[in-house]
DNA sequence: TTGACAAAACTAATCATATTAGCTATATTA
DNA sequence: TAATATAGCTAATATGATTAGTTTTGTCAA
């Protein structure tokens, strides 16, 4: 029995994928172990378990976030920004659904780190938004009305709850460039 | 052994009680099972299995969903319908998360049944938003952006996905104000 | 009133998954 | 080259879903 040669990493690599692939209900220790050719208790040498695999796989999403979140913001300001932010956003979610879906459903916020990274997330949007200068509370109100509008797309999306063959982007587009009108709107009344 | 006394109906209701109370993890046939005092095996005279248990927990949630917009929208148009309709929305997602989150979760769109009764629940959303009288594409844009944020919004929050101590209630007021302003921004422009 | 029948609920058994305990083999390194 | 840490294994246990087949209970017609 040669060894497999794995390490955590190689690990969450695999599960990341097998999410990304093949849906999030189908992560188990069983079907992670198939696909690394290994039998699942040999997964306890690199992982927590499955809570601890999918708080790894939560973690390593919040940090590939934000990550494409800062790359897409580097450069630009204001509704530039914003949108340059918003479309890294969707795409993430399109292009890794499972792990998208794991920083939703596994991510428990009452753990420091996970709070943290999670934190480090809205952060990017935070900078961005502060471009505007708006005042106080009405900063905070603003990043959690911009995260909403943008997961929720994602979201719906990804269920498949828009139904109507209608082009997607130009919907998300036409969303993002109506929460910008609000905020200018806003910001030119009072 | 004195007969249960079930049937579809109270099976369903327990479940929802369930999924409200305990989180939507928690629902196992072994779980309902207890709660209602019998095995689990005997749920599938009135069940379809955990996944058809599922299925009629998201059928049930469109519905009650429905009816509970449909009643906040009677008598309402414009800025108050939509007032009106956002925060029905965040009271149901509130006070029945369990519920709320099958709906999100367990919904298969590709069953004729259940598109039907999520397609009902839009159709409240597009019924308020024809007050606006947007032209063709841009009342679908405008319904699944309304849709968007006010998801994106109610499925952070229930997350805990928003940390900092400042009112979640005038944050939601904010984020459907600036939605509002935008659409009225667009409508003035062009 | 009673016999027949539909179905509610049960027990027993099977299968999948997570997890723990303890063993074995392999890589690394002193 | 011998010692050690550990990757991976097998075996065993527990829980949950599901199926098959049985018992029991309401109900309803004769």
């Amino acid at each position: 029995m040669p060894r497999a040669g794995l390490d955590p990493n190689t690990v969450l690599q695999a599960a990341a994928e097998l999410v990304d692939t093949r849906g999030l209900e189908e992560l188990s220790l069983a079907s992670l172990a198939q696909k690394l050719g290994i039998r699942s208790p040999s997964l306890y040498n690199h992982v927590n378990g499955l809570p601890g695999l999918r708080r790894k796989l939560a973690l390593y999403g919040f940090v590939q976030m934000r990550d494409a979140f800062t790359r897409a913001s580097i450069g630009k300001s204001k509704d530039d920004a914003v949108r340059s932010l918003a479309e890294a956003y969707l795409d993430f979610a399109r292009r890794h659904p499972g792990v998208y879906e794991a920083t939703q459903r596994f991510a428990d916020l009452s753990d420091p780190t996970v709070q943290k990274a999670a934190g480090e997330v809205v952060e990017v949007v935070v900078q961005v938004l502060a471009g505007y200068g708006l005042q106080d509370d009405l900063a905070i109100h603003t990043v959690r009305g911009f995260r909403s509008l943008i997961h929720g797309f994602a979201s719906i999306e990804q269920q498949g709850g828009f139904g109507i063959p209608l082009d997607l982007n130009e919907s998300f587009r036409v969303l993002v460039d109506t929460f910008l009108a609000g905020i200018h709107a806003r910001m030119d009344n009072k």
